[in-house]
DNA sequence: TAGTGGTCTAGACCACCGT
DNA sequence: CGGTGGTCTAGACCACTAA
């Protein structure tokens, strides 16, 4: 482990790039929580046990897991250890979730209800971006966020029908809970990151009438992909928002 | 400076909490930085000098570096030194701008009109953002961004009087490149990180004729406070946005 | 008190850039 | 080549948590 290597993965076409060590112990981490040697909320080694396992100083095994923090794969507490992320417990799912009442601060509680779910062939746009074959089977699911029993946001969701065998409506309904939440410890899938693309568009009747809202009202419509270990997409989401007393919050840095 | 000491910044009401050795170097260079000790794009001294400046390691500036970067006020590059960010050169002004073509990747070729310019007293929302006194002096900008001669983005702006003295419709015809970019060489205020409020409005008769879209027509609202040092508040922005071929991007990390 | 993450140091060496 | 940032190490000590 110490020859400083090149190139820890020699498959990617790329020029010969160089790959530092704490990188690939980066790399070593990923495939055990990939692998779930360690479950979410659990614990994973404590620094210098990881460093004795792999060879390496303390330091290097430390700047591995500063970038697994760093991209809330892990999180760290002081004097307690380093922790598996979680969609669970997690304080807020607002990572995900970017709606805030115009007041500012977070909308209040989030009443969720599931109108449709079932299986159906992958619409070829969904299948593109889910990198599925064309008609490929996937899950549907549409549901409707509530805040103050006020019609707010309206979600279509796809999901690769082979990782969610068994989601049904009934599954959906008894869960508590964030989504994600449910789909990390019922399936397996933990979400990563997303990517999202937003515009505004025009409430079409049938929507309207799911919103509480005049037809042609505008409405804020967010396009999401969602995407696991190793960038592998695993959802695609169309929600529409009535941004009325709540809007659409982003930081740039 | 090698105590360790406790609370760099007494003058804050928090709890006694402690500050490590690298944020207090930090806090210094961020002075430097606002001072204009060194000039956007500028090298600022090597990690080495630094260390010895402030006898402290070299491990521990890099550290406080690290940060810098992390927040894009300053730009590493390997071999020949860490430089002070600037909103002019810098690869693609689309830190600030998500916009994005709905094939992907960015826009092409940007032309900003200026519509409007001149001073007027703050309107209370906007005195409220910018923490001034109601009725003190803003300059206002309206502009319109367009690509491939399509109407895009209908931009209004609000800046602080007191830091835009010679700000003129004429001084901005006259400049290229960034908006941001001219602020920073003209003015001597730098944009550092800006938060935004996303929303759908209808697009009102004046707007529209301005867009060439039809009254009524979903726009997207981004309602942009931006902030220099210090998280002070240095510029209002209302955009509506016209997203039939172009949308608004984000990552979620 | 023992164990964990967090900070700091000093020194070695590597990768990259300009001259 | 010399200078810069980038990596890696080994060891010391601090801050926090839980038993």
């Amino acid at each position: 482990m110490n020859d400083n290597g090149r190139d820890a993965d020699p498959t990617r076409g790329d020029a010969p790039t160089f790959s530092p060590l704490y990188r690939q112990i980066k790399g070593l981490i990923t495939r055990g929580l990939q692998a779930g040697d360690w479950k979410p909320g659990e614990a994973i080694p404590s620094e210098t046990e990881l460093a004795a396992r792999f060879g390496v100083s303390q330091g290097t095994v430390r700047k591995a897991i500063d970038e697994l923090a760093a991209e809330n794969l892990v999180v760290r507490r002081q004097g307690r250890g380093t922790f598996v992320a979680t969609h669970h417990e997690e304080r807020a799912q607002f990572r995900f979730l970017r709606l805030r009442r115009d007041g500012g601060g977070d909308p209040g509680p989030m009443d969720s209800r599931i109108l449709e779910c079932r299986r159906l062939r992958a619409p070829v746009e969904v299948a593109r971006l889910l990198q599925l074959r064309a008609g490929e089977a996937v899950v549907f699911i549409r549901r409707l966020l509530s805040f103050e029993s006020r019609p707010t946001v309206l979600d279509d969701i796809w999901l690769p029908g082979a990782l969610f065998r068994g989601l049904t409506a009934e599954r959906l309904a008894a869960s508590v809970g964030p989504l994600y939440g449910l789909f990390e410890s019922e399936f397996g899938v933990r979400m990563i990151r997303a990517s999202e693309s937003i515009r505004a568009v025009a409430a079409d009747p049938e929507v309207a009438v799911r919103l509480s809202v005049i037809p042609g009202r505008p409405l804020l419509q967010v396009e999401r992909v969602t995407f696991t270990y190793e960038d592998r997409p695993v959802e695609v989401r169309r929600g529409l928002y009535v941004t009325e007393q709540f809007h659409y919050f982003n930081e740039l840095g």
